[in-house]
DNA sequence: ATTCATCTAGGT
DNA sequence: CCTAGATGAATT
């Protein structure tokens, strides 16, 4: 065979590969070897695989090296431009992932037939703007939300959270721009996906509207990019890695394509509604005299949510879930009803009203969930189970009870409520929404987690619970508040004006409850107090941990990274904390003894810190910036 | 990560 | 002696 041996192709292979495989070196024959260009698709032989691959970089052999032969150029025009591939290598050592991570998800539909049919377009070079925009819309209604999408133009990537919310987006846009539409998200096939993915590809003007995964598409060029519901945490990859948030690799997105960059929301985030107030992000709607971005409402407006004070005791002594005029108001109603329960299961904890003992799993030393069916309790996490007992274990006292409830519960009481032979409907609603299940001649009353959300129909419903929303307030992290604030405020978006909005409460007094008619309050409530700690978005959040077979030496193994990072960073930066070493909540987890740390960073760029930080943390740790929970694994 | 080879316990 | 499952090394 004839090799040409001063050249090394450095490749990236398309498929799965772990943190510390970025590229491979492969050789080329003679008449391959003048066509050859950065960015191209190759195939390669790759652990005895034929599979694909994309040229990095090509560098002089000195070494003469004997290595693998490329196969073949898939196609001569690069699948990728230089920039992009800069972007991707970037963000895996940001996000301590293979650069094949990122690839894979650009470049995730190619299908070995048909991709010869393929046809690319070479790059034209693109106007780019002098200065792209980056703007907040705030919308207060569908009307509002739709004039976002009428000038659409060109190319532009909207981002939403949840997949459902595609096609309401589309249906925002003016009829003959949603024919330009090209749709992605996970659930798509992979013959649609490469279809989709064709179309981007081939098409000089669409207008791509999908989930965050779309972020990562190569796109010839960008003019807008949209991050709608801006104030959902679903933007966040926070089950799967790469962890990122969809709002930071936005901004890497507008830096790549100099496109203008816009957030909107009918509720913004704290993040944002910081920026807006300091001004580093220009809002579409104007601010009062005081600095304040809402209007303020009278407290007895007749569309402002209610507050039902109701104590542990109600709930204890009654045995009871509802309050009396919360049962008042269920019984009278004709319309549909949505109940509102943080979580679903039966219970989530049992307590002594006595002396508040909490039964605990002694591993992970969270409150044990109670599984009615065998009147069990059991840990989510571990297999561990145990009985229920009578009394309370500690003090002997009968009044062991269950505190916390979940959407089970609420459905049993309601029909003791309401007794069964009635004119309405139950519905439970878990993840797996069933949409048959609603009746259209019979009063509905849906109970259901925020994944409920998606299949109520508003201009039926007259009555909104939240239930047990002090269990909400009750979660320790920092961004738990925020979160219920959205929930209320979608709520407030979504409902009929004459329609009636319950919150039950033990803590009536707390800020949430006091803003519903002067907004602006929680969020310098809560923003000052992130000031305070040193939270996002005043400092930027990295969160690292880790998680060994036993617990002594995960927690010896984080202490060790932090002693080598604390010297190392001396060097980098002074604007850089550490806190921790803590246990994680749980501890243990997919039969894992977790241990963290987290940073606080406070500059300008904080990406190109963690670059710098990232390459004193061990193969073995895992990274979640901007994360939406410091506690769980 | 995923593959592929080697090792091992337990059964025939 | 065979095999399913476990363990571990290597990927250009």
């Amino acid at each position: 065979m004839n090799l040409y041996f001063d050249v090394i192709l450095k490749i990236i292979p398309l498929t799965r590969l772990p943190r510390a495989f970025s590229t491979f070196d492969y050789q080329i024959n003679e008449e391959l070897k003048t066509s050859v260009e950065i960015g191209q698709l190759v195939k390669i032989s790759f652990r005895n695989k034929e599979i694909f691959g994309v040229i990095f970089d090509i560098e002089k052999n000195s070494e003469n090296e004997k290595l693998k032969c490329l196969i073949e150029i898939v196609n001569e025009i690069p699948i990728l431009n230089k920039k992009q591939l800069h972007l991707y290598i970037q963000l895996a050592e940001i996000y301590l992932v293979s650069p094949s991570t990122f690839l894979k998800m650009a470049l995730c539909p190619l299908q070995k037939r048909k991709l010869k049919k393929m046809i690319l377009k070479k790059e034209k070079p693109n106007i780019k703007k002098e200065k792209p925009n980056q703007e907040y819309y705030l919308y207060n209604s569908e009307h509002e939300h739709k004039k976002l999408y009428k000038n659409l133009k060109k190319t532009t990537l909207i981002i939403v959270p949840e997949i459902w919310k595609i096609e309401e987006i589309k249906k925002y846009l003016p009829q003959k721009l949603q024919t330009k539409v090209v749709t992605w998200y996970a659930e798509l096939s992979n013959k649609e996906k490469f279809e989709n993915w064709l179309q981007i590809k081939k098409e000089e003007e669409t207008i791509v509207i999908g989930t965050r995964n779309a972020l990562f598409l190569p796109f010839n060029n960008l003019d807008k990019v949209i991050i709608d519901y801006e104030h959902d945490e679903n933007l966040k990859s926070w089950d799967s890695s790469p962890k990122f948030q969809s709002k930071d690799i936005a901004k890497f997105l507008q830096k790549l394509y100099s496109c203008d960059l816009i957030f909107s929301s009918f509720s913004p985030s704290f993040e944002k509604y910081y920026e807006i107030s300091k001004g580093t992000i220009k809002i579409n709607k104007k601010m009062t005299k005081d600095r304040l971005l809402f209007k303020r409402k009278k407290i007895n407006e007749k569309n402002l949510p209610i507050i039902i004070n109701f104590t542990n005791k109600d709930f204890f002594k009654n045995k009871n879930i509802f309050s009396l005029e919360l049962e008042d108001k269920i019984k009278n109603s004709k319309e549909d009803v949505f109940i509102y329960l943080n979580r679903k299961g039966y219970a989530t904890s049992v307590t002594c009203m006595n002396c508040n003992f909490v039964e605990s799993d002694p591993l992970t030393g969270l409150p044990l969930i109670y599984k009615k069916e065998q009147n069990i309790l059991y840990s989510p996490y571990n297999n561990f189970i145990k009985p229920l007992s009578a009394t309370c274990p500690k003090c002997n006292s009968e009044l062991t009870k269950m505190y916390g409830y979940g959407t089970e519960l609420v459905e049993s009481e309601l029909k003791k409520l309401l007794n069964t032979n009635t004119n309405h409907n139950i519905i439970n609603i878990d993840k797996n929404t069933d949409l048959s299940k609603f009746s259209e001649d019979k009063q509905n009353i849906i109970i259901g987690t925020i994944a409920a959300f998606k299949s109520i129909n508003w201009m039926k419903t007259e009555l909104i619970v939240f239930l047990d929303i002090d269990r909400q307030l009750a979660i320790p992290e920092y961004l738990s508040t925020e979160n219920i604030w959205h929930n209320i405020q979608e709520v407030e978006y979504y409902r009929r004006t004459d329609s009636k909005f319950y919150i039950q409460s033990n803590k009536a007094e707390h800020t949430i409850f006091k803003s519903l008619g002067e907004k602006d309050r929680i969020y310098r409530t809560d923003l000052n107090n992130r000031q305070k700690l040193g939270l996002f978005p005043y400092k930027y959040i990295v969160k690292y941990y880790y998680g060994g077979d036993n617990e002594g030496q995960s927690k010896f193994q984080i202490e060790q990274t932090i002693k080598n990072l604390n010297l190392a960073l001396t060097k980098i930066s002074n604007n850089v904390t550490i806190l921790g070493p803590y246990e994680m909540q749980p501890k243990y987890f997919r039969r894992k003894y977790w241990y963290s740390f987290a940073i606080k960073i406070a500059e300008k760029n904080p990406f190109l810190v963690i670059r710098q930080i990232n390459q004193f943390i061990p193969g073995n740790h895992k990274i979640d910036p901007n994360p939406i929970s410091l506690l769980s694994p």
